[in-house]
DNA sequence: TTTGCTTTTGAACGCTTGTTCATTAAATTG
DNA sequence: CAATTTAATGAACAAGCGTTCAAAAGCAAA
């Protein structure tokens, strides 16, 4: 037999990447094979390669989708003040990062699994979003709100705070989301007021 | 031709240790292969099995004796205040884990190609490196000297936030590690003081 | 119902994997 | 120098890897 009842073009592509990406979550990219993600389809290996060239362009275009997706939905109002515009930030990558526990798992972990070419478009991806929180950081710096001797580092230092979150956060836990942002805006806000 | 010239027992056993450790903070576990090892070292797949019994107890090994030796190191003075045992326990973080970026970069990359009795044994380690931590939180807020919500929580952030400087920090960079601790434990301070 | 297109199968390709072991050579001991 | 112990080789094992492709089967349009 070759084609299996019930099957059809458009569904299957979704379900390859959503299956890759459950998969190398929970595995690494490295330690799940082609034949691992097919099994989860449903479907043979080979037929995998309807939907992505090779394993490598499965990973790249994962990341890929979640960091432009991540930038896409970054808050930018220029009219708010600085600390609002901290607290917008905060709350938004608190709240994306929790809706995507898988993906921000893979973007965080896989990065040695990408080839030079495909690291290059990531980073770059990774660093214009450092950027925009950089970038309020230093509004408050000249506004005098904050008090802070070197944004980058702040910068680093409350971005990977605030991701530390998904190794700990599960929906339905101990505390709400809501709580989590209130408490972790309090810790960023004291940290870096004047 | 069998044993090599020079070849000497006593060696090749750290020398095994020294190159997965390498190896795997540079490839990951699961795409280096023990033949890549054994060539790092200088010798031929099979040798290493004079050292180690399988794959899995050379990551184990090497997770345990960092986890083991971060336990041992971390300053406890039961004599100095809360704010004193917290700023040691920031510089003494920093420290530790800008000296071993390839342990570090393991400990928290590898955890998932654990088996499932050796995930538990470093997972231990893990929470009580962070009961530390949580203990002088504990004891400022009781002092009054911290103004902290929920110290679980902020044991956490502190502890992301800190281990976060080895995605960045290198020897010889723009700033120097006494630079660093200062920064950090300003951040710290300020995010925990009443 | 036949034709043509899309999708999947299943086998095969060459290569790599972790691990074992008889053999051999170097180092050590007497 | 001879006997023994230690350590490394190199071939072999079965299993799994990513990827390719002719053949087969389901689907859509006529």
């Amino acid at each position: 037999m070759a084609r299996t009842t019930g099957s059809h073009s458009g569904i299957t592509g979704p379900r390859v990447r959503a299956a890759a990406l459950r998969l190398f979550a929970r595995g690494g990219y490295a330690a799940v094979s082609m034949r691992a993600i097919a099994a989860e389809v449903g479907v043979q290996a080979g037929a995998l390669y309807n939907y992505t060239p090779d394993k490598q362009s499965l990973l790249f275009d994962l990341m890929q989708a979640h960091m432009t997706d991540l930038l896409a939905e970054t808050p930018s109002n220029a009219d708010r003040t600085a600390v609002q515009q901290l607290q917008d930030f905060v709350a938004f990558h608190i709240r994306f990062h929790a809706d995507r526990p898988d993906e921000v798992f893979i973007a965080y972990m896989e990065l040695r699994n990408l080839t030079e070419e495909n690291f290059a478009v990531i980073e770059r991806l990774r660093r214009d979003y450092e950027d925009r929180l950089e970038a309020i950081l230093r509004a408050g710096v000249v506004s005098g709100d904050f008090a802070v001797a070197d944004t980058k580092i702040v910068t680093l230092a409350i971005i990977a705070m605030l991701t530390g979150v998904n190794t700990w956060y599960r929906a339905g836990g101990r505390l709400s989301l809501d709580e989590v942002v209130a408490q972790y805006w309090d810790m960023v806000r004291k940290a870096v007021t004047a």
